[in-house]
DNA sequence: CTGAAAGCGCTTACAG
DNA sequence: CTGAAAGCGCTTACAG
């Protein structure tokens, strides 16, 4: 195991100290370009590569950040670290990954991992189970900068990076109005999730929005599966005025949705209209194909890097929001009702 | 901002060295139990965490691996990386990523990336360009551990693990025969990709083995797509003696014979069969739901840790290679010929 | 059982 | 333009 090469080396190679290698290798304007020259080569010729963790150590900069999810299983956190970790690189920093797995006892854990790693900023996407917040507190007050994206909260002074859940629900609702579908029913989700009940609430403020009184009784409660899109949808065409099209909370759940209606023979659109959410994988591949919001996955993880970035560099404290507009994917299953 | 709090200041404050902190903080056998408690009494108090920079620099160990993928976008990594990330959590490592984007160009910009930070080791996956492999054998020449994952190369001494693409292909194809079907076509993907070539192996092999002639003209040549599917499907329909099966070498491809077959009005299954490679998310949502193979996602990611574990705290670095089973997931696109 | 001392590989304020 | 020196926060061989 031969020992790697450092600066050291390169200094009694050249009969020059390190202090000037290292200024030599950062391009230090004071270095002779003389000097550069010869100590790059010689860099090259021993095959050095910088020793970043002495370099952090003394420096006080790591240009690492730690990002937290809950799961890498789901396609959505893979796509906002895909737009995290590409800019991360191309400014320079390395990306450190935990999963809760939608533990709190886990997401705490990876906190602590981030401040013994001396990140120098923190991502995060809470976890399901998380409702004490200390211990992001604790790496806000030494100095961490720290963004949320998605499953945020807003009472922290936490600067975050959400897409417009209540204008996305609003559009969607209204959406399935102009096709000419009248008793729109919802499917929802867990209201403690505050992206959820957003989706709620925009679904009723379209149905005033356009004369059309908000009936309490045809807001299914559903936990965001198959399962519940199935059962939501048999609960709904068993009521004595039954609805003619579902917005429903998510894309699973429309799925559900979808294969209930199959089952009951009922067509899809056109005699019945249905709109997702969340644009999964699958959406573009059932038939009729999910029409449904697109969560902007990719610039999520670009503006969360972004927003922490400049957070790193400025020491900038001041919370700041960014909301993404949601975007409609229109596909087959709200085409006008006939 | 307020400087962190280190070994000296809690040495400072118990009137001891900061020598013996840092032993009574890692339970160093030596140490008496009461020193300890007084220790870690005061590391609590005083808010204190180590900073694994200062201890990886002075130990040679960081006990972070780094991870090179493709990209965060496409789930089976992602999937990947929860098997690998979950291991390594559970065992005190922490896991940088890092995306090739399928580009050389990033794939050696990463490794350098990784040597940089001094990771005691590297899981990755190779990049589609990637025929030049000089990065790794740097990396390894460092003493770095190496596993590659799905997208090996077998000619660098370096321990993989992947499915055994051969056997899941050769299933395939003989479920298709033992299901009734008697002329099945396959649609390939790009030969240079080893597990392709290894699927087109086992679909020749089974039907040979099943006493029916290996007929080159079944076999098309696609680019993984749902395009190369619909493409495919419309060739092959074509021929004279059309195939009443067609075994596919992913499920996007399969997902384009599916469509294609219903634009044509055949039936799936009992008029034609189907099987396609890969389980994605999508496959258990068509209509009929995709048969195929599930290729092990979260168990190849834990089997990678593992394997490189064993290579970090042990030191060997006999060529080892896992190769995990195929998991034929049966559902609707192959159920029997009537 | 604990201390004194050296050193991991860098960076940077100070000096010339 | 370059050098000498100190120090980032730990760990550990040596000594007692």
């Amino acid at each position: 195991m031969k020992r790697r090469t450092t600066i050291n080396d390169i200094a009694k190679e050249l009969n020059i100290t390190a202090a000037t290698v290292s200024r030599a290798l950062s391009n230090h304007p004071e270095i002779s370009a003389k000097t550069k020259k010869t100590v790059q080569e010689a860099a090259k010729r021993l095959d050095y590569t910088q020793n970043q963790i002495a370099s952090s150590l003394r420096s006080g900069k790591t240009h690492v950040i730690g990002v937290m999810i809950p799961t890498a299983e789901h396609p959505f956190f893979g796509s906002v670290i895909h737009g995290i970790s590409n800019l991360a690189s191309k400014n320079g920093y390395a990306v450190l990954i935990y999963q809760s797995n939608e533990s709190y006892d886990y997401e705490v854990q990876g906190i602590k991992t981030f401040i013994g790693a001396r990140v120098d900023g923190i991502i995060a996407s809470l976890s399901k189970e998380t409702s004490d917040y200390t211990h992001f507190l604790d790496a806000k007050k030494r100095n961490i900068p720290i963004v949320f994206f998605d499953r945020v909260n807003d009472d922290l002074g936490i600067p975050c990076v959400v897409i417009d859940d209540y204008q996305g629900a609003y559009f969607a609702t209204e959406h399935l109005i102009k096709q000419g579908y009248r008793r729109i029913g919802h499917i929802s989700g867990p209201q403690y999730i505050k992206a959820f009940n957003e989706r709620l609430k925009g679904y009723v403020s379209a149905l005033q929005a356009n004369q059309i009184p908000f009936d309490p009784a045809l807001v299914y409660q559903g936990n965001i599966s198959i399962e519940a899109g199935k059962a939501g949808t048999r609960h709904l065409l068993s009521l004595e005025s039954a609805p003619d099209a579902i917005f429903t909370v998510e894309d699973f759940t429309a799925l559900g949705v979808l294969k209930e209606l199959k089952e009951q023979s009922i067509t899809v659109p056109g005699q019945f209209g249905l709109f997702g959410f969340s644009n999964e994988l699958f959406s573009a591949h059932t038939s009729p194909a999910l029409t449904t919001i697109d969560q902007q996955t990719v610039p999520m993880g670009e503006e969360s890097f972004t927003l922490l970035h400049t957070m790193m560099e400025t020491g900038r404290t001041d919370t700041m929001k960014i909301i993404l507009d949601p975007i409609p994917i229109i596909r087959e299953s709200a085409l006008p009702k006939h």
